[in-house]
DNA sequence: AGTCTTGCATAAGAAAAACTCATCCCTGGG
DNA sequence: CCCAGGGATGAGTTTTTCTTATGCAAGACT
C-alpha cells in the first residue's frame, strides 16, 4: 500500500489556522510568522485546488469543505501523535500489545478474551482496535526479522485479515471469512420481503468503509454481481458508515441490509438480533491471521495468548 | 489542543522503510535516494532519542517498540489521506454527514436513526464516528461563520461533547452525562461482590482512552478520588482499551469493571447486560452538543435533522 | 469622515531542511 | 578471497520553508 499523500506540514499548519480562524494565532502556536502561515495555506490550496479560507476583509473563514475534514485530519494526527508517543515510552506497561481490526475485535475476540484474562490474570493487557489491519494478501514485510532487542518487556501481536504470507512472522490461521447479506429478522420478514438477493433493489443498502477495504472497493456492487443481480440493484444509494460495526447495529435497527462477515455475525444471528436472509455467500481469499514476529513468538505472554487463542477457533 | 508532532516528513519515510525493510526500496518508492532515506531515518531517530532498526549486515530489521507503533501510524496517515480525499471529491455524494463520537453513535444515535431514515428518506446519510469529538469547553474557533459557499451540497453536522460554547456555531444542547462505573450484574453480585467503591480493590478496573479524554486523564483515579477511595484502589492496573465501547463489551463478559457515560448506557442497564453497582456519579461540565455553522443551519436536510434529534432527546 | 489598528497577502532574500553524489564499509554468497 | 548488494557518511546542492518588510483592505475609534 503506498500513501498518496499532501504535503505533510502544509496539513498541519492548516489544522491549526482552521482550529483558531486565525492565521496569526496559528503561526504563534506553532512559533513562526503569519506570513509562513498565509504561504503554507496558499500552497495547500494550489496542490488541492481547492479553496480552504475565504478571506472576508481582516478575518478568515473556513470553507464547508475545509471544515467537513477537520475531524479526519485531527484524528490522524492524533494517531501519529500516539504512535511516537507509544516508541517513546517504550514499554507501554503491558505485557502484551493486541492490534486487531474492529470488528474482529468487539465480535469475536471481547466475548473470549474474559477467559483468557481469568486463565492468565498476570499479563496485562492492551487491545487496539485499528481499521487499518487488513491486507492485500501478504505483509510487505518480507524478510525474517530476528535479533529483535529482547530487554523490551511490551509484545505486540496483530491479527491481520489477509492472504496468510508473512514470512518473518510467526502466522497462524484461525479461520477463513465470507461476505453475506444481514438484516433485521423483521425486515427480512416485512413488505416487501427479503426472499432472493433481486428483492434488494427494494430496501435500503448499508455501506461502510471497512467493508469496502476487505472487498478491495465497490463492496456491495461486487456482491451482488456475485449473487447475479449486478444489474438489477443499484448499488451506490445507501448512507454510508465509517465502520462494519455501525452498518451492522443499523441493520439490527432495521434501517436497511448490510453486509457482513461470517463468522463474526454468527452470534448475532444465533440471537436472532440479525438473519442472513440469502444463501448467496462471498468468499474472499482473506482470512484472519494472528501475526507475530517469529522472535518474540515465544516470550511467555505471547505464547500463552497464541495457545489460548488457537484453542478457541 | 495543540499537537506536539514530530518531523513528519521523517514519519512517512519511517513508514515507507518499515514496510519494505530495506531502505532501498523505500528510497524507490519515495522516489528519492538511498542516502536521502538514510538521513532521515537517522534524524528521527536522534529526534525520538530511540532505535528504529538494527542493523545487521545487510539488512535492517525493525525495533520491537517500532513495530509495535505501525498500525497507529498507518492509522494516522490513512486518515490524512482520507480527509484530504473528502475535500477533494468536495459534495461527497451525500447530503448529510454526521460526525460524531463513537460510543454516542453506537449506544444513542444509531438506534434512533432508523426511525429518522424512514421520515426522511431522500436525505442521502454518511454518519461518520470519530473519537476526537471532544472538547475542552469550547471550540477554538470563536468567530462568526458566514459566507460560506452555499452552491455546495454537502452540510457537515458535529455531534460534540463539551461546554457548550461555540460561538458561530448552533449549538443545541442535547442532554448532559455522568460518569458511572458499570459491571456485569453477574459479577456484581459474585464473590467478592461489589456493594461499595471501596469493593473495586478486589476487582479488574477496565481503562480506555476514551474515557481518558473525556476525564482529561486519569480517568478512574478521579472516579475514585471522587467517591472517596482514591487511596485505597489502585487505579493504574488493568486492560486497556482503545474504545469506550469495547470497555463497554469487556465488562459486560465479565472481565472487569468500566467506566461509561450515562445516559448513553441506559439501555444496558435496562436489558440488564450490565449494571451499576454504586450511587457515585461523577458529572463532569461536559454535555452533547449538535453543532453546525449558522450559515448551514438553516438548509432542509440540516434543519429536518436538527429537529428530529431534538424531538429524540 | 478621517485616522488608526489589525490581520492577511506578497515579494525578495535568508535560513533550514531535504536531497544527491561520491565513496566507504560491512556482510554474505560464489 | 573476492565480489556484489545494501546501508552509512560527508560535502555540496537544491528545494522548501521561513522572515523581514511592506502593501492593502476592513473594522474601530474619535
Amino acid at each position: 500500500m503506498i500513501y498518496r499523500l499532501p504535503p505533510l506540514n502544509a496539513l498541519r499548519v492548516f489544522e491549526a489556522a482552521a482550529r483558531h480562524l486565525s492565521f496569526k494565532d496559528a503561526a504563534s502556536e506553532l512559533s513562526i510568522t503569519q506570513a509562513a502561515v498565509s504561504h503554507q495555506i496558499k500552497s495547500l490550496e494550489e496542490y488541492l485546488g481547492v479553496e480552504l479560507f475565504r478571506r472576508a476583509g481582516r478575518r478568515v473563514q473556513l470553507t464547508e469543505s475545509a471544515r467537513a475534514c477537520l475531524p479526519r485530519l485531527r484524528e490522524g494526527f492524533d494517531s501519529l501523535a500516539a504512535a511516537v508517543e507509544m516508541i517513546r515510552e517504550r514499554a507501554e506497561e503491558a505485557d502484551l500489545l493486541i492490534t486487531a481490526p474492529p470488528v474482529f475485535t468487539a465480535r469475536w475476540l471481547m466475548p473470549r478474551l474474559a477467559d483468557f484474562a481469568r486463565r492468565e490474570p498476570k499479563i496485562e493487557l492492551r487491545v487496539f482496535a485499528s481499521s487499518k489491519m487488513v491486507d492485500a494478501g501478504a505483509l510487505d514485510s518480507p524478510t525474517l526479522v530476528s535479533g529483535l532487542d529482547l530487554r523490551e518487556d511490551a509484545s505486540g501481536v496483530e491479527i491481520h485479515l489477509g492472504g496468510g504470507h508473512y514470512p518473518g512472522y510467526r502466522a497462524d490461521r484461525l479461520f477463513g471469512v465470507s461476505m453475506t447479506a444481514v438484516a433485521s429478522p423483521e425486515l427480512a420478514k416485512g413488505d416487501p420481503p427479503l426472499r432472493e438477493p433481486a428483492d434488494l433493489a427494494h430496501h435500503v443498502l448499508l455501506h461502510d468503509d471497512a467493508m469496502e477495504l476487505v472487498a478491495g472497493g465497490n463492496a456491495w456492487q461486487r456482491w451482488l454481481e456475485n449473487a447475479g443481480v449486478g444489474e438489477r440493484v443499484d448499488a451506490s444509494r445507501g448512507p454510508r458508515f465509517s465502520s462494519n460495526i455501525l452498518s451492522l447495529e443499523a441493520a439490527s435497527q432495521k434501517l436497511g441490509v448490510a453486509l457482513a462477515l461470517r463468522p463474526l455475525v454468527d452470534s448475532d444471528l444465533a440471537s436472532n438480533r440479525l438473519c442472513a436472509p440469502f444463501k448467496t455467500e462471498m468468499k474472499p481469499q482473506a482470512a484472519y491471521y494472528l501475526v507475530c514476529p517469529e522472535v518474540i513468538a515465544d516470550r511467555p505472554a505471547v505464547s500463552a495468548f497464541r495457545k489460548w487463542l488457537l484453542s478457541q477457533v
